[in-house]
DNA sequence: CATGAATGAGGATTCATTCAT
DNA sequence: GATGAATGAATCCTCATTCAT
């Protein structure tokens, strides 16, 4: 897979790498703007130019971060649904995955949570458009397995969006509770409440 | 309640509000570290050594706006809920009330959502260990018409905690949606939609 | 003249002009690269940040300046000319309106010689247009005495742009020459000799 | 002269002069400061790296590339004069190898233009004390024909360092006005009128 | 009280120079 | 010797806060 890449490129791709984790535990501590290249530099543990070597600015820094995770989420997402051609099942699996993306990047779930509203400043920038993209290509996705299980019956007849949006909030919601009162036991485990509350509501 | 206030007295609680309200406007747009007190004050029509003689800092005018209307928040879901004693119509009139809320104060919304994962820090600072109260406090309003809605036997035995999450949750989720892609058509018609999919989920 | 000025807008004049004096001699001494805006603000018995409330960046310090002084060079010339029918007596004038303006005006002169190449660059910049242009016109100006003169026979019929770069180049050179030997005696002094070689010629 | 030069050595030269040739462009477009290393070493087409290999800093990359060209410069001057023992004739061969010289070396030029001002800066320098002096060196050379010429009676009774500012101030003048108008014709081809000029004045 | 100019700490970015490979 | 990534000092600029008027 990497093996065709010099020494000096894979030192490189990980220094890259370094830096971006550095600065995802910053940006989900003090939010882009509080997040100094100091304190990415300094954790990262590289000198505050370094930085500049591997990427243009802190915003490109952000928005790397951002594209590359926002990218394996939405990958982990599609696939947990093409393993199954049951719509149902198909939910369930994204529940699952999505729990476990979030519990393996809590930092990034942070970061999301508080600066998706403000992705579409700056539009200008490519980064940035592109991020919005791939966003809305995530939301599309849940929303598609949403429409199959309507199509299907499965589910009652209800806008697929409406759907998707319900389901996301309620996983986002369980989610940042999760990290608010420390993030110790696994979020995995919200899963079959998270599925039975979604699909048979809370009435008794 | 108010009448006692001397002229002088109704002025200044008229500028503080006036400068909250161009506050608002400005934090929700830019977020925390973009808004500028320039911004502020200009937006406010004061100058900018104005803000200083009502709040002590940039932080305080922030925190004293979020303080204002977690407050609100709170006291309309308290509300929402007491009309009833039936808990059923209880998280019906809660939805609604959010929703009512949220649609008067969409700048709010986008400052709580995107900064709320960050009233923790700093800690020490009396307004931001108030605001977590606060909010804290509304949680807890929302979790007791659950439990007392579950003890009722009219909702599933799940705990009220997870309940609260779940519903909130979808709430905000649409809540964002609505405000991303405009904010036009009235919140407030989707209320049925929440409702429905709390009670009785998705499954058809 | 600046009789209709508030205090307070007479002060901020003043203090531009602080600035501008503090900038000529840092920009004269060190080049626009190598002047620091420490170092100017420290001149000048300013802040850093002083610097900001006059003018939007170092570069619009630098521009001002050349501007006010590009603009005061030509408006001299200008009056040395005009004092006169006599195109030779409004040559020896302008000779002497050069010398006199830049024995007051000994840093302008540096800047000007060894910034002027740089003019050009970044010609998006509205100020730089404009000093450009100013620059321009000041040269059309001397150009149009030499043509009357020419015109009149009291020339020889050469291109009246070359006579212009002809004396202007003498002017400098001297001016320059004075400078690096420490600026000590009058410029002015050399007025006579730059006069009686531009019209006499050098040979014996 | 130079046969005697191993395989290595001349290695060594031709590149110091590749990156002399480099840095030449560079300065006379950007000036001292705002060219950059790496821009020298990419036209250069080495390494950054390398620059140190065969230059101290920047500075001495500046300032040898100076006083090589300072001192073909006045090599050329000297010979110019030497070709004849009439010193009208010397004078008017030193114009045309001025120029001549100008017209293969405008980025020189242009350097020396701007950055002559600032020669004496950082005076302890070894290189920029040689580097004036050779620029002394040269100015005395075009001093001493216009003394052999004025003892000879065949110029006016005017100081000699008069006489050579006043020559190399026009010369320069219309070198810089030939650059700045797009340097397409030849300069060559003002020498006549230079000549003229300065020998017999502009009265008609 | 209101004003807005002044302050200065802080932050992003650049770039000459060094040095491990 | 050559390379180019790493360094970190230096620099421009911003902006919350203060304070004289």
């Amino acid at each position: 897979m990497k093996n065709t890449l010099s020494r000096r490129e894979r030192v490189k791709l990980a220094n890259r790498k370094a830096i971006l984790s550095a600065a995802e535990e910053v940006f989900a501590q003090k939010g882009f703007y509080a997040a100094t290249t100091d304190e990415i530099a300094e954790r990262a543990e590289f000198s505050k130019g370094a930085l500049y070597t591997y990427f243009r600015s802190k915003e490109e820094i952000f928005l790397s971060l951002m594209r590359e995770k926002v990218g394996s989420l939405e990958k982990k997402i599609k696939e947990s649904i093409k393993v199954t051609l049951n719509p149902i099942e198909g939910i369930e699996n994204l529940i699952k995955a999505h729990l476990e993306f979030f519990e393996e990047n809590k930092e990034f779930f942070q970061i999301m949570a508080s600066e998706r509203g403000r992705f579409e400043m700056g539009i200008k920038n490519r980064l940035r458009r592109e991020l919005m993209r791939r966003f809305q290509s995530y939301l599309k996705e849940v929303e598609g397995v949403m429409k199959a299980a309507v199509d299907n019956k499965e589910l009652k007849a209800i806008d697929p969006n409406h759907l998707a949006i319900a389901l996301i909030g309620m996983i986002h919601s369980f989610t940042a509770q999760w990290i608010l009162t420390g993030g110790e036991s696994s979020l995995m485990e919200l899963s079959p409440v998270i599925t039975m509350l979604f699909f048979g509501g809370a009435k008794g």
